[in-house]
DNA sequence: TCGGTTTTGTTCTCGCGTTCACAAACTCCT
DNA sequence: AGGAGTTTGTGAACGCGAGAACAAAACCGA
């Protein structure tokens, strides 16, 4: 209404919301490097794969951003949505477990280019201690500790096999860690402050195995 | 819709339920190995980590396999879910992109251990075409449309950069793919009977540092 | 200045998913 | 056999999210 809509507020963004705004900002990107200026609300939606509508609606959680009969402005709704998932600042993770998985992890540019900095690598088996993996030294896990405190992490990345998984949770919450990424496939039980987001990729497939059985079967009979 | 009412039909499982499923499935693994003949819905809940009631209503949905009073039957209602997604079957699977990723998936025994069997790895750079990734040849790209053919391949896995996966995908979709598991941070255009389900490693860190500063900031003022 | 056009921000409705609460059904003990 | 104790399966209430639809607000051209 009267323009200042009270632009650190943002306080009840539903969680739906905000599993989307990082896609939103990836499109965004991608806009703006490609030399657009404005968009509609219908082609950001169409370059993030979802509703204009619904597009509309998530951003109106954040304040109102747009001009209308005019679109958004790409560089400007991008610093918005970095300002408001917080990746304006740089993050510091930790990542256990340097396995396949984990190398992969450590490796994948996408998470310095979105604010995220890998600080440790860290591997509870001694012989992998030697080795540099994405340009960054392999060290026990032990150090965790000390390496929480010293770059103040507050996201963890666990990528050890399952029967480690719950010991390294506990370690890191003792750290300070409030936040975890978890690939391992096993429950993790945590305190109700700690966030906790898990990918299973052996669950991601058993889904599309559902769906494809019924296709096939649907087909059949 | 009316006779075919039969039992094992389990006609219209709610989306969220199927997602749930597997989670249900690996809980039971794990008490069957560790010797568990029978569980109540409150047990294997805790396990999966979810609510009970939550968890007796998507069971329901499959039927009746638990005997009031006493619990369900873990072996029993382990095949019953496996059968019911699909995993008593073998997929046969291909993964394309063999980069630090693609070598974690091909790697990766829960695939394997989950019904799922890597028939080949993909890559359009002829520089890996001499490499055995997890003792499976990397192969060309231009290979796709052969063994999708001659191992009936349903399920492909997209483990490439951004740029290369809409090609991927649009040539998967050529041969007779009908759900693809994409981990390339892009938005996929597929026909509708296609099945996309996509995994963002850094979209779940956004997520993570969303709550993360609201924490931080929250505490503060 | 003023109507016409475009596009946002928001309201409303509908459907899905979650959770509570309880009847039905089974076991066990006397 | 029968009652007490357990645990499942499900009906009902509730809250959240998706999408349609529209009013408000900007620009444009005359």
């Amino acid at each position: 209404m009267t323009a200042r809509t009270s632009p650190e507020s943002a306080r009840d963004i539903p969680e739906a919301t905000v599993a989307r705004l990082p896609v939103y900002l990836r499109a965004l990107v991608t806009l703006s490097e490609s030399g657009t200026v404005t968009c509609s609300s219908e082609e950001l939606a169409v370059a993030a794969g979802v509703n204009s509508a619904k597009l509309r609606k998530d951003l109106s959680y954040l304040g109102s951003y747009g001009t209308r009969g005019v679109g958004y402005d790409v560089d400007y709704l991008r610093y918005q949505i970095a300002r408001e998932i917080g990746v304006t600042q740089d993050w510091p993770v930790v990542i256990v477990g340097i396995g396949n998985l984990g190398q992969a992890l450590a490796n994948y540019s996408g998470f310095r280019s979105r604010g995220f900095r890998v600080v440790a690598l860290l591997d509870a088996n001694p012989d992998r201690h030697d080795e540099v993996v994405a340009g960054i030294d392999v060290r026990p896990f032990d150090h965790l500790e000390q390496i929480a405190r010293d770059h103040a992490v507050a996201i963890g990345v666990i990528a050890t096999p399952a029967v480690a998984a719950q010991d390294v949770a506990d370690r890191m919450v003792a750290c300070g860690i409030t936040s975890i990424l978890n690939f391992a496939p096993t429950v993790l039980n945590v305190p109700d402050q700690v966030d906790v987001r898990k990918v299973d990729l052996s669950i991601e497939l058993q889904i599309l195995a559902y769906h494809e059985q019924r296709k096939t079967h649907g087909a059949a009979g």
